[in-house]
DNA sequence: AAAACATTTGAACATGTATTCAATTGTTGA
DNA sequence: TCAACAATTGAATACATGTTCAAATGTTTT
C-alpha cells in the first residue's frame, strides 16, 4: 500500500494540478458559490460579476479536474461540487488561513514590544 | 460571525494565494518532504534533486504564506510545516485525488461498453 | 425554420511565474 | 582573518495562464 506521505509522480501531478486550480480567486469564488447547491452559468456569471465566457472557461478546467460536475436542465447547465471532499478541503484551508491571520496579529503585538 | 461559505475579499485572496503555492509540483514535493520532520535546505535540495537556489526561492514563498517555519541550527536552516492543518489538507486532497482516479477508471470501463 | 436564449469554443494578448545563473550574505572552524 | 560551507538574493528568461472578444454550438419556443 502506498503511504500517504509518498505519492507517486502521477499522483503528485494530479495533486498539484488540483491545488493550482484552486489557486485562482475567480475559480475559488465559483467553487464557493457552487457549495450552496447547483448553479447555472448565467447565475454564477451574474452573481459574481464575471463574464459568461470567463465562467465557462473556468468551469471547463474545474470539470477537467473533476472538481465540479454538471447536469443539463433544459437550456441551462447546472454545476455543482463533485465531491464533499472538495468542500471539506476548502473549509479546512479557510480555517487555517483564519487561524494564521490571528497568529500574525498576535505576533504584531509581540514585535511592537521588542 | 462570518459564515464559512462567504469569506471576505481579503480572506479569499489569502485562500487562493495559499492554494496557488500548493499548486506547483516542486513546492508540493518540498512540503511533503518536510512532513517527516524539519529538513535543511541542502537535504531538501539533494533528496528532491532540485538546485539549492530553487529550493530557497520556494521556501521563501512558502514561508511568506506561513506554510513553513524555519529554525537555525549552526550553519544550517531547518524548515518544517508550520501547522498540522496544512498537513491535513495535503492528506485530504491526496485521498480525494485517489478516490477520483479510481472513479475515472470505472468510467473508462463504462465508456468502453457504450 | 427562424428567432431567442444559454453555453461553449478558439484566438489573441498581457501578465505572472518557475527556473537558472551569478553574486552576496551569514556562519563555523583553522 | 582566511578559507570553507550553507543559504539567500537579484536579474534574466522562457513559459504558462487569466481574461477578453468574436464566433460557433446547442436548446427551446413560436
Amino acid at each position: 500500500m502506498n503511504k500517504a506521505g509518498s505519492p507517486s509522480t502521477q499522483e503528485l501531478n494530479f495533486l498539484s494540478e488540483t491545488f493550482r486550480l484552486l489557486g485562482d480567486p475567480s475559480r475559488l469564488r465559483i467553487l464557493l458559490h457552487c457549495e450552496n447547491g447547483p448553479k447555472s452559468v448565467t447565475d454564477i456569471s451574474e452573481t459574481l460579476d464575471l463574464s459568461q465566457s470567463l465562467v465557462s472557461h473556468h468551469l471547463r478546467l474545474l470539470r477537467g479536474a473533476r472538481l465540479v460536475t454538471r447536469v443539463r436542465h433544459s437550456k441551462q447547465m447546472f454545476y455543482e461540487i463533485s465531491d464533499q471532499h472538495v468542500g471539506d478541503v476548502l473549509l479546512d484551508m479557510l480555517s487555517h488561513v483564519r487561524e494564521d491571520r490571528e497568529s500574525v496579529a498576535e505576533q504584531h503585538v509581540v514585535d511592537a514590544q521588542s
